[in-house]
RNA sequence: GCGGGUGUAGUUCAAUGGUAGAACUCCAGCCUUCCAAGCUGAUAACGUGGGUCCGAUUCCCAUCACCCGCUCCA
């Protein structure tokens, strides 16, 4: 079997309706994807997997939608303005970028250059003819500011008074309506808050097709628990997401544990869960002890207490966060990666397929007529019928073979041929897209057939 | 953002300083009663903007996008 390679998935997405680059007929918006009719389906559907493993199947777990927009002080608080911009410095002369302020710290540790200006950083550079740690030069462009997060403006005038963020994570958007969420919902400690949505970063990086964009979606998971307890929690999340995925049909050599060891700002511990994409080993999911630092940060910017009252012990105390977060773009994309296949058959032809969950496909079931003229009118009405209870797609163009090969690209499972014995007896021929094997199934039977085999 | 490479139908590839040819795909028709059959026909492209030139898809510049490597990545 060929190699996967990245190139060749972006043509399949693209050919099959998987996804599309951005804004295509301008020549493309780099980092941007969209989703196609296959492809918006499939992330939907597993949109709803992960509803159904992290909300519904959990007990004490909500889901909100927050607003992408938010407070400005929401990312002071949460340190995203303070650390999402980096003071960024060119050596001319071998072209190495650095973060300034790091220059004058490892140039000079007594120097203190967190509390400088853009314009002290530099003067201070030029002063001291701080080397280029790469080349040793002392020449630099001037320092410029790269504020990983988009602003934007409310209201009709422009200026900093009015900027606000595109949030570049939606944790925030959790944390701001713990207390909500625990009032209305009546929850006791510990309890979780998911959100699906979507977060933006303004980054330079190209990356490997939807796997790094600047706009994409996370589906968020974040547990309030009381500290002491967050460590039990944050080691049986890096269980609960790996068993999601392999719920998924990802097999378990796919994946792998990766510790951090730069921590973030707000962590104690954080552990990547990665897949074996065809360009490498990537990061799907993110578990993190974010301890009490975000609630209590939001207490220290809103002065509105962030304290649980404990109703068992009467202690009043800020809540842990354990944070477990799906980047959903790049589970679609390993979905596609692991489903895929060229699959050479035993007459020696080869078929491509993906073998998408069939409860992930982004159609369910392909009605077609083995011959249009004699059957394309009952399948038209089969068609009908069952697009009702499932995602259904119809097709009467080409040879028979050559519709299952269709389906088979496009992740359908199932195939339901409408022939003469359908119109003598009723009965319909299912084929199955991963073992093309056929069964003949009563009309009648049909819809629980296909029902028990899309189960999650 | 830096260095290198690449931009021609939906895809994969040709050719050419005088506006482009094919295969596959797709669509229509004929044929065809279960795994990419065949025949006929149709649609469809020089990434964008400048410049040189009588004339540019071809040469030059810029830009945008993609690929590889760096950089970055809470």
């Amino acid at each position: 079997m060929e190699k996967l390679t990245m190139e060749k998935l972006v043509n399949i997405c693209k050919t099959y309706g998987f996804i599309f680059q951005g804004s295509e007929i301008y020549g493309g918006l780099a980092n941007t994807w969209d989703y196609g009719p296959l492809g918006s389906r499939l992330k939907n559907n597993i949109k709803d997997a992960w509803r159904k493993r992290f909300i519904q199947e959990r007990a004490n777990a909500y889901e909100v939608d927050a607003a992408i927009l938010m407070h400005p002080r929401v990312w002071e608080a949460s340190g995203h303005v303070a650390s999402f911009s980096d003071p960024l410095i060119d050596c001319k002369h071998c072209k190495v970028r650095h973060r300034a302020d790091n220059l004058i710290n490892d140039f000079d540790d007594t120097a203190h250059a967190d509390g400088m200006t853009q314009e002290e950083m530099v003067s201070y550079i030029k002063e001291h003819k701080v080397p280029c740690p790469n080349c040793g030069k002392s020449d630099y462009t001037d320092i410029r500011q790269f504020n990983l997060m988009f602003e934007t403006h409310r209201g009709v005038t422009e200026d900093g008074k009015n900027k606000v963020y595109l949030r570049p994570e939606n944790a925030q958007g959790e944390y701001v309506n713990f207390l909500n969420v625990q009032r209305s919902m009546r929850a006791k400690l510990p309890f979780s808050i998911g959100q699906v949505g979507k977060a933006f970063r303004n980054e330079i990086t190209p990356g490997n097709f939807t796997f790094r964009t600047i706009e994409f979606e996370q589906m968020e998971y974040q547990t309030f628990c009381k500290e002491g307890t967050d460590t039990e929690l944050y080691d049986y999340f890096k269980e609960y997401a790996k068993k999601f995925f392999m719920d998924l049909g990802i097999p378990e050599e796919k994946l792998r544990y990766h510790d951090h060891e730069k921590l973030a700002h707000y962590a104690k511990a954080a552990c990547d869960i990665e897949y074996n994409f065809c360009f490498g080993w990537g990061e799907i999911n993110g578990t993190h002890n974010r301890t009490d630092y975000d609630l209590s940060r939001h207490q220290e910017y809103s002065t509105v207490s962030q304290e649980y009252l404990d109703p068992e012990t009467n202690e009043k105390y800020i809540p842990y966060i354990i944070e477990s977060t799906v980047g959903c773009d790049r589970l679609v994309l390993a979905i596609l990666d692991n489903a895929y296949e060229e699959e050479t058959l035993e007459n020696g032809e080869t078929r491509e397929v993906m073998h998408i969950p069939p409860f992930l496909a982004p159609y369910k079931v392909a009605v077609l007529p083995l011959n249009k003229k004699y059957h394309g009118e009952v399948a038209n009405e089969l068609y009908a019928e069952l697009s009702r209870k499932f995602t259904t797609i119809y097709d009467e163009t080409a040879s028979i073979g050559k519709r299952y090969r269709r389906q088979d690209i496009a992740g359908t499972p199932f195939c339901v041929t409408v022939d003469d014995e359908t119109l003598n007896n009723n009965t319909v021929t299912v084929r199955n897209r991963d073992t093309m094997e056929q069964d003949v199934v009563k009309l009648d039977d049909l819809e629980s057939y296909i029902r028990e085999r899309i189960q999650f």
